[in-house]
DNA sequence: GTGTTAAGTTAACGATGTTATCTTTATAAA
DNA sequence: TTTATAAAGATAACATCGTTAACTTAACAC
């Protein structure tokens, strides 16, 4: 029974509602939970009136993903106003590990499946703006350290030393969400593993002796 | 047309020829392509035989992932000879991630997906057989440099160091894998973050200052 | 009133993993 | 030699999934 006719705004709502329903499903449940019919049953629809709302299933996922996208660069934000450029960093890194942790089905998606290639065109988050996208962030953070001088004289490309610890924060992360239950390994607890991993990455690149 | 009573090797024939059906498919076209179907066309065989060689598509890859974790600890074998420590330990990280990037579908199923989590008591993989299992050889890599007393005195730990260079060379693959053609990124050349991350770790780990 | 169309639903298609049931044939027992 | 058994495989079929096509219903425009 359609009650016909929705505004914009109504429409907006119906979307995020589905949104919503398909969040539940992937957080608690993961990726394989959410199939347009169990969605659609949490939203009280029939799952053929989902894709009124979005083309396919791909595209419903990336919305939900993308709006959390940007809830990582807000969860990172408040980390951009510590004054001192390596503390900063620092607890940037950290913050970047904790929202990682504390979302693994978010990350695995974000950073650890394959999607086709994401093209900033039409993308839903804007790129280099501080509010929404995480990398610029990154960027900011070290090329800020960088200028004021606590890298190694060696170290000369910001962008470099930023994807470098990246990649090494996120193999942290990554092990931890995929194979942390993994019997094989002898995993010693994750606070000492991130402590180290920090501390490498601050001696391996930070001009003097820093303390995390 | 059964032509009936196969003997156990002839049995295990067949098994390797599935397996190695599905491998072509799983490395050229991805693990999306691996449908049992396809799979079973490819061998000449119904797809329903294939549930007489194994018991479901899960233990279909996870024994062809399998034959090539092997493959890894292998392909890793050949630094264990290097004498010198420091060098040994810097060849395994390079022939670790080298392995990564030309198996990049292997190395996906390894490290970056969800498996049920695996019980060593069950896997087809000796545990701690230097020759099979490649954590133990990285811990052996490890503990020698470390005996050898080329890291900083503070690391008193092998297994912690192991784990924490791991996941520093897992996070370069993960995202040269997933996130390589992401536009997103303005990657700096692959060649330029391998070297940097083995630097940041070598100064990072390392007692005094080492040469990659 | 009468179309028109937006908002939904139901039916259905093709693909997939998987199970149940049939077919065939080589061998073991009579 | 005949016959029962079981191995090796194939066919048919089921449930589930993403997705499309076709149908229904009700609010508005004239």
């Amino acid at each position: 029974m359609p009650p016909k006719v929705k505004t914009d705004a109504e429409k907006q709502t119906v979307r995020i509602a589905i949104m919503d329903a398909a969040r539940e499903l992937f957080i608690h449940q993961g990726v394989e939970a959410v199939t347009m019919r169990a969605v659609a049953q949490r939203v009280g629809y029939s799952a053929t009136s989902l894709y009124l709302y979005f083309s396919d299933k791909e595209q419903l996922l990336r919305a939900v993903v993308d709006a959390d996208v940007i809830k990582l660069a807000q969860a990172l934000k408040s980390t951009l106003s510590i004054s001192d450029p390596q503390q900063r960093f620092v607890q940037f890194g950290q913050h970047y590990v904790q929202f990682a942790l504390t979302n693994p089905n978010h990350y695995r998606m974000m950073m650890m499946t394959q999607h086709p290639p994401c093209d900033p065109a039409f993308s839903s988050i804007e790129q280099n703006n501080p509010e929404q996208d995480a990398y610029s962030q990154l960027i900011g953070v070290v090329t800020s350290a960088w200028h004021a001088g606590v890298f190694k004289p060696t170290l000369t490309d910001p962008a470099l030393i930023a994807q470098t610890v990246w990649a090494a924060m996120h193999g942290l992360c990554a092990l931890q969400i995929n194979l942390a239950d993994d019997a094989w390994i002898n995993w010693r607890p994750l606070e000492s593993r991130m402590q180290a991993m920090l501390e490498m990455c601050l001696h391996g690149l930070m001009k003097e002796s820093p303390h995390a």
